[in-house]
RNA sequence: GCCCCGGUAGCUCAGUCGGAUAGAGCAACGGCCUUCUAAGCCGUGGGUCAGGGGUUCGAAUCCUCUCCGGGGCGCCA
């Protein structure tokens, strides 16, 4: 109902322009709200106040002019002009019972929409390094990157969603070493596992599957592998040089072949249990971009190239680095190392530009806070190559912490305790985690009550809203049980019959589920349709405790259960949104 | 030092592209089950929107300074 309002306040305008009252090349967009207080009607626009400069009028005066120019509409009870100039339209009944129609006939495709026009988007997500299972930051980036996914689905945006594999770099071949050091523990070798290296449990269960294949063929006398390479850092040495040189060593005394096995091993077994973790948790993505892939194909020289090409790159102590400050950037980067290898920058410059290349027409990138000084260096090379950063967005994600028993639970990864997402599901489930994580807008940190998140009582948002959705389930299995049945037809003739106070704040609230999916999308905020479903359920609850349903005036009853109905619609659609399941009962 | 995010009720947070009397949940207190699920509902109390200055018809919202909390500033990824 509110494109109708906003189309009859358009051909208002355009009138009043006719007429010679407002020039006619104003520019003019309709501002038209949800009026907060039911007093002020049911939507307000304060577009006399805003275009009264332009038409030299009061804005009273204005609103006047406006009022008498609109277009009449049975859907519209009265128009008024409040205040310093507001126009606040009173709907009509009538309005109410056609969206109550919409959300019956149309059913799950209720509060979609195709404003999005089919354009394509993609999401990039989570793409967590694939040297340990994923925790419950990274729990944070999947609920919020499949909802926005979602959101913008569900307004007509085609959306393409992506886990980029950081499956090259230094943070693997930590990876394939430590599995490589606990293999050579498993053969029976005496040796201090690096202080730098990935001690969790999985580590260990790698390294028993590489046993189980090789059996010692792989084993080599540990005293060798740690000969000429520098102190660990409980020695007095420096970790990352120590890391370095076992790093080295395990390469060459394995052979490229054996440590490349040894590397896809740890790299495939954990990215199938990252696989399994996020599809279990009902994140789906369509796919999964190799960052070697991108170093194979050429792509990371060809984006070198065509930085140096422009004359954005230099050499300078034995790098090449990227002239990023030329771009906004605060310090310019390096590309290429003086070893000579690519830096992780440089395949980042190149995913984007591939990105790009595929031709979306918005990027969403979804980064942890702690990556935000990045965002400047990513801008400034697609800029640097021609590309139009204004097309990327990156959106951050700011930490969640956990809460047990009023006490912050602790998070170490590097002693390979952390909390891991599967973990969070087992204790608080799929729902309450899924909604938990999206019920705060993103740039806001977050405190993960875990009891909360636990407890079945309506302190528990997730509860309290599934809940009122098996309520409803119930009253239609009620039905059936006093061997009553409910004629949707003749409950939309009886509309009318609805005059409750809760009745109407309900079916208000109702009719407001397509909008709040639009701001929801396009805001990239999904917490905005938490709010407004816990609202509904509110809603729903009250009139539930004020009314009954299953009354003996079949017109009454018949139009009460296609009020209930569409509740049960509305809060199904919107969950299912969010990733949280609509029960029938519980 | 520079950069990003935050500061709103005792607690956790909405509200922030300027709009009408600043909201919700929890906690506290008082009520409601012979009637469709009490995992629910109703009522009461609770505010210097961190602080100063500015912009204007109008500021929690925009600008600026200060204070406080979290994070980031690598030839790591």
């Amino acid at each position: 109902m509110k494109p109708l309002l906003s189309q009859l306040l358009a051909s208002a305008v355009s009138s009043l322009q006719t007429q010679g009252d407002l020039p006619a090349d104003t520019p003019v967009t309709i501002n038209l709200e949800r009026a907060r207080d039911r007093r002020h009607g049911d939507f307000a626009s304060n577009l006399a106040m805003v275009l009264c400069k332009a038409a030299g009028a009061k804005p009273r005066d204005l609103a006047q002019k406006l009022v008498a120019a609109l277009p009449a509409s049975d859907q519209m009870e009265k128009v008024e002009i409040a205040g310093p100039g507001f126009i606040n339209f009173f709907l009509s009944d009538s309005a109410w019972h056609a969206s109550l129609g919409q959300i019956l006939q149309q059913r799950s495709l209720y509060g979609r929409s195709d404003l999005g026009a089919g354009k394509a988007v993609q999401v990039e997500f989570v793409s967590a390094n694939p040297t340990g299972p994923l925790h419950v930051g990274h729990g944070r980036g999947a609920a919020y990157g499949a909802c926005v996914a979602d959101l913008l689905e569900a307004v007509g945006y085609k959306v393409h969603r992506e886990y980029y594999v950081n499956d090259a770099g230094r943070q693997m071949d930590i990876l394939a070493t430590s599995v490589y050091l606990r293999y050579l523990d498993l053969c029976g070798e005496t040796l201090t596992f690096p202080a730098n290296g990935y001690k969790g449990d999985y580590v260990w269960d790698i390294a028993a599957s590489l046993h189980r294949r090789h059996g010692d063929a792989l084993r080599v006398n540990a005293q060798a592998l740690f000969a000429e390479v520098p102190d660990d850092e409980p020695q007095g040495g420096d970790k990352e040089a120590h890391i370095d040189g076992l790093i080295e060593r395990t390469r060459s005394l394995l052979g490229e072949e054996r440590y490349r096995e040894t590397f896809d091993l740890g790299l495939e077994t954990i990215l199938d249990d990252i696989r399994r973790d996020l599809e279990g948790f009902g994140v789906r993505y369509d796919e999964w971009f190799s960052e070697r892939s991108l170093a194979e194909s050429g792509a990371v020289q060809r984006a070198i190239e065509r930085l140096g090409e422009a004359g954005h790159t230099y050499e300078q102590d034995g790098a090449l680095w990227f002239r990023s400050t030329d771009f906004g950037d605060e310090k310019d980067r390096v590309v290429v190392r003086d070893n000579g290898q690519t830096t992780y920058f440089a395949s980042d410059i190149a995913y984007h530009m591939n990105k790009l290349e595929r031709g979306y027409e918005r990027v969403i990138d979804i980064w942890g806070a702690d990556h935000h000084g990045y965002v400047p260096r990513v801008k400034a090379a697609l800029t640097a190559l021609g590309d139009d950063a204004a097309k990327l967005d990156v959106l951050l994600v700011q930490f969640a912490i956990l809460y047990r028993g009023g006490e912050r639970v602790q998070m170490s990864t590097r002693s390979g305790e952390f909390v891991t997402l599967r973990e969070l599901r087992q204790e608080v489930g799929n729902d309450a985690a899924r909604f938990f994580y999206v019920m705060r807008k993103c740039e806001q940190h977050m405190d993960f009550d875990l009891d909360l998140a636990k407890s079945e009582s309506s302190d528990n948002p997730v509860y309290y809203i599934q809940y009122a959705h098996a309520r409803v389930a119930s009253v239609f299995r009620q039905l059936k049980e006093k061997e009553l049945s409910w004629n949707p037809d003749n409950g939309a003739a009886h509309l009318s019959r609805l005059s409750e106070s809760h009745e109407d704040a309900l079916m208000v609230n109702l009719s407001r589920y397509p909008e709040v999916v639009e701001a929801a999308a396009l805001g990239h905020e999904p917490h905005q349709l938490a709010h407004y479903l816990r609202d509904l359920a509110n809603e729903f609850h009250t009139y539930y405790n004020a009314h009954q349903f299953l009354v003996e005036d079949a017109d009454l009853r018949d139009a009460r259960l296609n009020l209930i109905a569409a509740t049960r619609q509305v809060i199904a659609n919107g969950l299912g949104l969010l990733g949280v399941s609509a029960p029938e009962r519980m």
